[in-house]
DNA sequence: GCCTTAATCGACAAAAATAGTCGAATTTTT
DNA sequence: AAAAATTCGACTATTTTTGTCGATTAAGGC
């Protein structure tokens, strides 16, 4: 029962861009992933996903780049991680494709799964994008205010 | 986020093995295999994990098998589970042997990770095998009392 | 218009996790 | 002693995850 990483790589990735929500410029997949570590073709494939669900937008040739399009405290941390990794489902036979599983529609377990998944949605959608990074820096370093311009490197150490 | 097959397979022989409990004789894997449509040589191979953990009881030789020794509502489908899958850990930083993050003890992402896998947890130990068992066949085939004596067929289409 | 910059796309490759098999050894009953 | 069954370790296969690479396309600046 693991967050794939690309599910944790797409959240480190929104949490960069908002830290550089007032920059002038988009920001460079370079620089995302200089400051998150992941190698730059990978965060142009994984942000990929985040620009087709609207959350992301990109911009191509020089003075190009990315940037958060939809309001960050919008985006649950469901959809930010369903968007990276596909429908969260505990077991396969929940999928809406679901034609591998012949049992009974009254299959209490698979009642059970339906209910626990459910229930782990809840949660996540409890949560939104903004919530993590506030959480993320509000220590310390003092407010939200600030967040705004924090530095990389007090990002990198603070997230995942 | 997936429960692997390892967990779902191990769920539905503890169920297997609830519907035998009024048997005489031990179950053997081969019907257990038969029954749940896995193979005699995986059961086997599962099984063990649930023996090691006390749940099940194996028997050697002529007249051998296996049953349940501990009471199954006292085994939640988080041991269950856990039993058959090892630490149910949405991240890899929150695990014990946790050495591979370096990032700080503050780290906002991973106090939300900690605090969502606290309540997936919650939510696997709030229910018991038994209690699974109870909601699979308890439909029109009657009351827990029939249950014990259950074919394997009425399992079989009720099972995950 | 041309050059540079940067995202885009599809195919491919490597690695890890998952799932499952096999056969010899051991234990127990009859 | 023979038969029945689990046990154990090593091994294999499959799938999923995690990436990489190079050619292409789009935009901006001169």
């Amino acid at each position: 029962m693991r967050i794939s990483t690309k599910g944790r790589y797409g959240l480190r990735i929104l949490l960069d861009l908002a830290a550089h929500q007032a920059d002038a410029r988009p920001r460079l997949s370079r620089e995302i992933a200089k400051s998150q570590q992941i190698s730059e073709k990978y965060v142009s494939r994984l942000i990929l996903a985040l620009r087709d669900a609207g959350i992301v937008g990109s911009f191509r040739g020089a003075r190009g780049g990315y940037s958060i399009v939809k309001p960050l405290d919008k985006v649950t941390l469901l959809e930010a991680i369903e968007t990276m990794e596909g429908p969260l489902e505990v077991v396969e036979c929940l999928a809406a494709d679901a034609a591998n599983c012949e049992r009974s529609e009254t299959c209490g377990p698979r009642q059970f799964w339906r209910k626990f998944n459910d229930e782990i949605r809840g949660i996540l959608q409890k949560y939104t994008v903004q919530d993590l990074f506030n959480s993320c820096c509000a220590g310390e370093q003092g407010g939200l205010s600030t967040l705004v311009s924090l530095t990389d490197s007090a990002l990198e150490t603070a997230v995942d």
